[in-house]
DNA sequence: CCGGGCTTTACAGAATCCTTACATATTTCT
DNA sequence: AGAAATATGTAAGGATTCTGTAAAGCCCGG
């Protein structure tokens, strides 16, 4: 059974989240602030972080920087308030292997927590992989960074949203409402032509031809799909 | 179509989101206290439910709990009302998948349905094989893709949707308004001699010889079918 | 105040869809 | 069997819908 350490100092969160996870077959292990669960993730070796930022002590980043110095590998889910979107960044590139916004969706934390724990044995195909070779582009979703010959171009959030979302499962076409409820969030209601946007903006970044796109490829009626291999043939 | 429960004894809500599901196109079916709401969840098979707490007979979480403990991995949407933050928890705990607050927004509220109904082994096209090969032709409905001899051959949202319809029930024959209704919509009345166009139009993209057809056959008077082992003799 | 990212809007071009018409095939009727 | 009625194949056009793209406004953070 895979242990998950809870990091988090809302206790109606916290014990929420220690049940469903119980529920659902882990085995949890709970700290209410830093310098606790700092002991937890030495002391109990889980196999699965789940970090709040704000908690007591010593916060979420502190912490999480603190066992990479110490070369502590376990992956770790950030849990960040909403509008705190610097801290996305921030929480990744201190070395945190994903993030989740408050108020989540359950489901998408524990595919989240799947997806992470499932590659603890060894590399995983599943989810969004960790780096993408798109052309002569790659793409790091840990980072959040993507290279085009040697030169670093930028990605907006929402660019690495779309673009990881169809990374996840490539080839398959994925509709715009889709793209807008799993990148946007349910509480946010833009038009699907604003997908269209930033799909275009996507391929003006990494395609070497956006007129004619051969990764980013348009299924006309349906939606959009992510073809890995658009040079080979 | 995707099957909705809805379990409300608030008679308003109740016929108010069942009247948008349905616009929406779902399939609803509803319940206005516990007892009914488990003898509709066993027997109607839904594809999701949406479930309030406060029911008579039987509260949200014991049905919640007495279907989990049947095994049965409906997807559950569980309505709060404001201010039962605890009950969040304590819906999750029990196997709930998501939960919406009252009031809710509905658009919040759909975009949930959706994402719940996706994670869905398969629904709508149950049935339909994810890949198809007729022939010298292979098709993928996922990838939304037909190659033929290595090339690949471009299906229009129509031609993929009769196509996928008529795979679904392969060798059965298929009548042009079922074709219609299930392919096109309840709310769009195109011309049978619609069909008829677009099926040529599968024949010349798919068939070798499309003047003798022999996998989209007609029945006279009836409908087509899909023959799938129109080679074999 | 400025700049970047996000969203909306508008318009042009492209792809798809629907209808219509006519030829051909099948069935039904006499 | 032959003729009439009905059903289907097929092509062409115009209407409709969808997509690419640029421009403009909004909002937020620096």
């Amino acid at each position: 059974m895979k242990r998950i350490l809870i990091v988090e100092d809302d206790v109606s969160i916290l014990s929420g989240l220690r049940d469903v996870l119980i529920f659902k077959s882990y085995d949890v292990v709970t700290a209410e602030d830093g310098e606790s669960g700092y002991a937890a993730a030495v002391g109990k070796k889980p196999d699965l972080i789940i970090l709040d930022i704000m908690i007591p002590k010593m916060d979420g980043f502190a912490l999480c920087r603190k066992l990479r110095a110490e070369g502590c590998g376990t992956p770790v889910l950030m849990l960040t308030a909403k509008g705190e979107e610097p801290d996305k960044v921030r929480g990744l590139d201190i070395g945190a292997d994903d993030y989740v916004t408050k108020p989540f969706s359950l489901p998408e934390l524990l595919a989240r927590i799947r997806a992470l724990l499932r590659r603890l044995p060894e590399g995983d195909t599943a989810g969004t992989p960790e780096t993408l070779k798109i052309g002569d582009v790659s793409v790091n979703f840990k980072k959040y960074e993507a290279v085009k010959g040697g030169q670093a171009i930028g990605l907006s959030p929402k660019e690495f949203g779309v673009l990881a979302y169809l990374a996840s499962r490539p080839g398959e076409v994925v509709t715009r409402d889709e793209l807008l409820d799993e990148v946007w969030g349910y509480d946010l209601y833009p038009t699907t032509r604003t997908v269209d946007n930033h799909v275009a903006q996507l391929r003006s970044k990494i395609e070497a031809n956006p007129a004619e796109p051969r990764y980013l490829v348009t299924v006309h009626g349906v939606g959009y799909k992510l073809v890995l291999d658009g040079g080979g043939r």
